[in-house]
DNA sequence: AAACTCATGTAAAGTGTTACATGATTAT
DNA sequence: ATAATCATGTAACACTTTACATGAGTTT
């Protein structure tokens, strides 16, 4: 039930329409919480019944805007606060992983290293991004929060991909088992 | 149809039972795509149709082993090179950090603080997790890889949390805006 | 005998993705 | 006029989660 809660999110910042929410969506929110359009409807529509949220102007070509309600707000509130995240982990490319035995190791090689460089490529992107996107909005205030931790996981992809990579080598070389310790630049031991 | 090319990647080591499957999925897999037991009986189903998968044997309670035929090696085998992996990136936590703002700061900066707990808690969870869990399974050798990207995760998610936590009390105590750039020690500005 | 583990399955509800469909208004 | 953008919706399918159901063998 996250997408509701995006929903009423971004309402908590001012009525806006499904149109624009959308917009928003793509241009922030979709990088922790990808959402489609007809998935954003329909779940306004059941935002509605449920009366934490209330259409409040007509526009144009059949435009409605949402405004939150004070349920709403609660039950917004409720959420940020005493429902625990689940860490929910699934990662295609981390699956692959475990079966890297059944592809020959230059092939496997090959696939670290590409997943490092678009690693690569998403921390340029996000570099990119200035770090306030607007006024001072609540989602630019806190979405800073949330581009500096893209900035530093597509780090972390980018190294741990090349250093896997040189394991694989490491092993297939023959010369040594790869090490049950991990190198000494890795920083996952720190603290 | 990602938990399909799992069950082929487990089985890939050799035969199992659904049941079989079910406790390696828990005890390594869960971590990078989690399934249920219905799920998974269900998929076993859908593979020996499409001939990926065939049942072997048949054991003491309705227990029935699969094994992987030419084609679902074949399958695997495509999966992993040909089919680039989608970076799917869901976080329920990472949402709540873009809402922040509608929850006093206090809060805020516990929640953060909250969230840093529980990363390091993973940290020291995994860290207990021996770099060889059996023989030299092909799930064992590569799972190495995917425990340290885990260890890194989970130190990261630490770091980040406690960054995020400085940066909101920094705000709110006023005097100063917190700093565009991020702090000395940051990694993600790394290469 | 009771409790536990092994072992498989079904059913329903919720959530997410893809594709299609439609029409109004604005800009070129 | 044509194209682009604004704006909403439906339908079908795929996937995930939760709960329930059942029975065979094993251990205490």
């Amino acid at each position: 039930m996250s997408l509701r809660h995006a929903l009423l999110g971004l309402l908590s910042e001012g009525p806006a329409s499904g149109y624009d929410l959308m917009k928003v969506f793509d241009a922030s929110l979709a990088n922790v919480w990808p959402a489609t359009q007809s998935q954003l409807y329909g779940e306004l529509g059941r935002l509605v019944e449920a009366g934490l949220i209330e259409a409040v102007a007509e526009g144009p070509r059949g435009r409605r805007e949402y405004e939150l309600t004070e349920p709403g707000m609660a039950e917004l509130r409720r959420w940020m606060l005493e429902v625990e995240p689940k860490p929910l982990r699934r990662s295609d490319m981390m699956l692959r992983v475990f079966f890297l035995g059944v592809v020959d190791p230059a092939e496997a090689g090959a696939y670290l290293r590409r997943q490092g460089a678009a690693a690569a490529e998403n921390h340029e992107r996000l570099s990119r991004v200035p770090p306030y996107l607007g006024s001072p909005h609540l989602l630019s205030a806190h979405g800073r929060l949330a581009l500096e931790w893209g900035l530093r996981f597509s780090a972390l992809q980018h190294e741990w991909a090349e250093w896997a990579a040189r394991e694989i080598e490491a092993t297939v070389s023959g010369d040594r088992a790869p090490d049950a310790e991990p190198d000494a630049k890795d920083p996952s031991q720190a603290r």
